[in-house]
RNA sequence: CGCGGGAUAGAGCAGUUCGGUAGCUCGUCGGGCUCAUAACCCGAAGGUCGUUGGUUCAAAUCCAGCUCCCGCAACCA
């Protein structure tokens, strides 16, 4: 007989910029959801990918003078990177570039076109020209433009539309009837009341105003818009629309889709409408998890507050950041990132509970037994008790994981961590061993922390790839089926006769001051490194727009360069980047900062006949005034290099 | 009156569906133990459950009003 199928899905990320803790945090739910359902038995597809169209992918490949390809390959590798560094284990990548999603949104889009669904009528709304984005009314701050603050005008797009609002009264009557649709429950009342209730105006699906999309085959100045491209990922990617759509009737309908709570909207209400609109079953569930937040604000780019997941994954590894965020934070609601909070988890849960755990078991049948039990085993009046947690332990489990209550499901774990550390302190294995007669009472009580901790591990397995193997290891029983789900319940599987290997501590302690200090240092590098790299990205979108406008001799003219001649240099009090340098011009001497710190030394300036812009007008900085401008030639990374007089004439000869 | 979420011990949260002695983790204090990663086990202190009013024998929980915080308002997980 077939295995049951379970196909879950996390959102495809936009790759205009680097992922952060966030976007871990919604693959990481996914990821461990897909392992449990594994272990269980379950046939499972986990997808996850990337979209990767769209108007601000475009402008940021222009700015850097490459493709929308190029970039996005190099942003995507990154990604799949990351996603290796926490071992998320999915069955398929999609790209919104893959050929064959492609195809398919093409096909989609001209079926539901031939179906009357899609049809073409104009786009209205505000546009702002620097910006070349359009608004709605409702989008506009004080009628000016939302990003820049400019003037906006009135503009007319020709565009396709799909007729969501055909669909409304079907998604509310489907919302109503399927109160499992959309989790958890106090999304579906958002939902209904904010959206739905309201009414649906028909979406916009294609845009002329860039070309960086999939084109309409029947109109090619029409790019399709987001909706249609991303959505239809999560059927696409199970060969929809193609030649060969086995996956797609395997799969079909997705089990649940784990999405953000902004996009929960989307999930819910535009998709089931494209759905009801193909005639195709929608999927089971759509789960809105909450955020992230820092300092009770959310994470944004702007702020500059993003955790870079690779900064943790390096200081503490990828099973302790997946136990964080899925132990701290409830699933489906927001939840604080603390610094604090993450070492203290660490701390008191991994390395006090658990690792502290294994290490005194292992180290107790090493010390009283030279690392192997006897065969020979006592009861102790506490086994019952033991075991009767245990048996709880993985009922309680097993429901939160059904709802994906993973935090909860954790914390039921960790009772049954807790129960067996107590375990150890009823038994006294330390006093047992002093008498020669108790040994087999001895032996029995260890024997049953061991089969606990293998319980334990199996438990273990969907959150954390590492940790559980290295017990099992420890334990004798790598890769045998003593780790599977099917032998959870049964108490007493470990041989009698165990023999263990003691192993290194499995979450070694952190000392939380003194780790305070330098993660932080460590978050506020990634964070400026991220900034710089935007910065430069600003800089190169500028340098972009001047390059294409011409100037004439006459503006040329304006700027006087001339050569000059350090005198003397030296670093300026406060700043990194900063030389103050004396400049000999002609009989003038002048006093000119210069930001190249990083790249030359005060000694190395001295001597240098270099260019300067002779008329720029002084400025103030870091409380020294600067009069001119040393030219240096810079290269792609920002490293600049001192232009010189090749012949050496004497200083302050015109340059031109 | 745009919509949604939140307000519970020093911190972070559960409990609110279906009213009935206020619970967990961390932190603090005291004790126990010594096998272990200064860990583990036990105990204690600490809360007028945002605020005002209502229903009820009984309200963190139900109803009404108010205050403050966060988010969304057509692609930020």
């Amino acid at each position: 007989m077939d295995k049951k199928t379970f196909y879950v899905t996390t959102p495809i990320y936009y790759p205009s910029d680097k992922l952060h803790i966030g976007h871990s945090y919604c693959t990481v739910a996914a990821d461990t959801l897909a392992k449990y359902k594994r272990l269980r038995g379950y046939d499972v597809r986990f997808m996850t990918g990337s979209d990767e169209h769209g108007q601000k992918i475009e402008r940021i490949a222009t700015s850097l003078g490459i493709t929308p390809k190029e970039y996005v390959d190099k942003v995507v590798a990154g990604i799949k990177d990351l996603w290796a560094s926490l071992d998320i284990t999915y069955d398929k990548f999609i790209r919104t570039t893959d050929e064959d999603h492609v195809a398919a949104v093409q096909k989609i889009f001209k079926t539901l076109y031939d179906k009357g669904d899609i049809y073409k009528s104009e786009y209205e709304g505000w546009y702002c020209t620097p910006c070349e984005s359009f608004f709605t009314e409702h989008q506009l701050v004080d009628g000016k433009c939302p990003d820049c603050g400019r003037d906006v005008e009135r503009v007319k797009e020709e565009s396709y539309f799909f007729r969501l609002s055909k669909y409304q009264d079907r998604l509310i009557k489907y919302i109503e009837d399927h109160p499992e649709f959309i989790q958890p429950p106090s999304r579906q009342t958002e939902m209904i009341a904010n959206f739905l209730k309201p009414g649906l105006e028909d979406l916009c699906v294609s845009r002329t105003s860039f070309s960086w999309g999939i084109p309409v085959t029947f109109d090619p100045k029409h790019v399709i818009y987001v909706w249609v491209d991303a959505l239809s990922n999560y059927i696409t990617a199970l060969g929809y629309g193609s030649d060969n759509d086995e996956l797609f009737k395997k799969y079909w309908p997705a089990d649940v889709h784990i999405v953000g709570k902004e996009i929960v909207r989307f999930h819910s209400i535009i998709w089931p409408a494209m759905l009801m609109a193909l005639d195709l079953p929608l999927p089971k569930q759509i789960f809105g998890h909450g955020w992230l937040v820092i300092d009770g604000g959310k994470m944004s780019k702007s702020k500059g507050n993003v955790v870079d997941p690779k900064v943790l994954i390096d200081r503490y590894g990828l099973d302790a950041v997946r136990y964080f965020l899925l132990r701290e934070i409830a699933f489906g609601q927001d939840g604080n990132f603390t610094n604090e909070a993450l070492i203290q988890r660490i701390n008191s849960d991994l390395a006090n509970d658990l690792g502290n755990l294994v290490s005194r078991t292992v180290g107790m049948i090493d010390k009283y037994f030279g690392g192997q039990l006897p065969a020979e085993h006592a009861e102790t009046e506490f086994d019952a008790d033991l075991k009767s947690v245990a048996a709880d332990t993985i009922v309680k489990f097993e429901e939160c994981m059904d709802k994906m209550l993973f935090s909860d499901a954790l914390s039921a774990l960790w009772v049954l961590i807790r129960r067996t550390n107590k375990y150890i302190d009823e038994t006294q294995p330390w006093v047992l061993a002093k008498n020669e007669e108790d040994m087999p009472k001895l032996a029995g009580a260890l024997y049953n922390v061991a089969e606990s901790i293998r319980i334990v591990s199996i438990m273990l397995q969907p959150f954390m790839p590492k940790c559980p193997k290295a017990i099992h290891k420890q334990l004798n029983i790598e890769g045998t089926d003593l780790t599977d789900w099917e032998n959870i319940r049964i108490w007493g599987l470990l041989p009698k006769d165990l023999k263990v290997e003691k192993g290194p501590a499995l979450f070694p302690r952190i000392d939380m001051k003194k780790e305070l200090v330098e993660l932080e240092a460590a978050i506020k590098a990634a964070q400026a490194e991220n900034l710089a790299n935007k910065a430069k990205h600003e800089a190169e979108e500028e340098k972009e727009e001047e390059k294409a406008s011409e100037i004439t001799i006459d503006d040329f003219d304006k700027v006087h360069l001339v050569t000059g001649e350090v005198i003397a240099s030296e670093s300026v009090k406060g700043s990194k980047k900063l030389l103050k340098n004396t400049v000999k011009v002609g009989n003038e001497v002048r006093t000119i900062l210069s930001g190249i710190a990083k790249y030359y030394t005060p000694e190395e300036m001295v001597g240098k006949k270099v260019v300067i812009v002779e008329n720029l007008a002084p400025r103030k900085m870091m409380g020294e005034m600067s009069c001119g401008m040393i030219l240096c030639a810079a290269d792609k990374d920002g490293n600049l290099s001192l232009i010189t007089d090749d012949k050496q004439f004497e200083s302050g000869c015109d340059v031109r």
